[in-house]
DNA sequence: AAGAGAGGCAACCGCAACGAT
DNA sequence: CATCGTTGCGGTTGCCTCTCT
């Protein structure tokens, strides 16, 4: 069909962005916020292409961004929620605040999946891997669908975890949310931590038994900030240290930076951080055309 | 102390979904 | 209703850093 480049190919940067690149980008969104991706780095001055923009800013430059390795609790929730969404990164990033789905995908790929084979989980259906007819690492699942699923119970997608997983399909032991749950509101994050009743998978259940995650229930769970900025409805709340500034901030606190880290509060009324910064524009995010017409 | 290998993370690519015209 | 444009998502790649030999 032909689609259109997201942007025009040449002149067109790429790779590590660098410490000015990021002010450029930081400080044009501070102060127009985006309407549209595809022009922001024209107007940003920028050569980078839109969807690079707009990478950037969501998983590396967004203020209420937590950085750090994920908490035993954070961790567990994740593998958790992979149980039931399957590689539905964003949506499993969507309930953890402060974090991106890039940064959760990282984790899932280098850390957990590891853990969970090391633990003789398999890391797609969270289930022991003892039926497993090859040898648990997953490298030798690659090119070798198991001769026939022993149960249709797991009749996830042959390769889930190398091939595209059929967006829409439960696979898993996903039942069927997509249908209906989208529409949803998402419940609070503190209620995800906050123990769920029993452990839904093998897979958490086990983590959270393994002694190299410990800590997971009693008291610890309030790891998830509840300043989340997909679930607009939690309360800001006290627990805004989800606001650790992300390395990259030293663009504030550059002499030619960009904008204090203080003034953020300031900018963003109601609350400050935590939440999409363009939320507190008027009338919610970018609108007002003004700028851009 | 140097080199090789492995691991981790940031960024890119391509597809699909959604919305506007 | 169909087409086009934009955004979002998931998978993959490549570079950089750390660890081991």
């Amino acid at each position: 069909m032909g689609r259109q480049p997201c942007c025009d190919k040449v002149g067109v940067k790429k790779g590590p962005w660098t410490a000015e690149e990021d002010q450029k980008l930081v400080g044009f969104l501070l102060t127009h916020g985006h309407c549209c991706w595809r022009i922001v780095p024209k107007l940003a001055g920028l050569l980078r292409c839109g969807k690079s923009c707009r990478l950037r800013w969501t998983n590396y430059l967004r203020p209420d961004l937590k950085r750090g390795v994920l908490s035993d609790d954070e961790e567990r929730l994740v593998i958790d929620l992979h149980g039931q969404l399957g590689n539905r990164w964003s949506k499993i990033a969507a309930r953890l605040p402060g974090r991106t789905d890039n940064e959760i995908k990282n984790h899932w790929n280098t850390h957990i999946r590891k853990k969970l084979l090391r633990m003789g989980i398999d890391p797609v259906t969270h289930l022991p891997l003892q039926e497993a007819p090859a040898p648990p690492p997953q490298e030798q699942q690659e090119d070798q669908p198991p001769p026939a699923p022993p149960q249709q119970q797991q009749q996830q997608p042959p390769q889930p975890q190398e091939h595209h997983q059929p967006r829409n399909d439960s696979g898993l032991m996903l039942q069927d949310d997509d249908a209906g749950e989208e529409d949803l509101p998402m419940f609070q994050p503190h209620e995800v931590a906050t123990a769920p009743p029993a452990p839904p998978t093998a897979a958490a259940a086990a983590v959270s038994n393994c002694g190299s995650v410990s800590s997971a229930s009693a008291g610890s769970v309030s790891v998830v900030s509840p300043s989340c900025s997909s679930s607009a409805s939690a309360p800001a709340a006290s627990g805004v240290e989800a606001t650790e500034w992300p390395e990259p901030m030293y663009l504030f606190g550059m002499d030619d930076g960009i904008i204090d880290a203080g003034s953020w509060d300031g900018l963003f009324p109601g609350g400050g951080m935590g939440v999409d910064p363009f939320d507190g524009y008027p009338g919610g995010g970018f609108d007002q055309d003004d700028d851009w017409l």
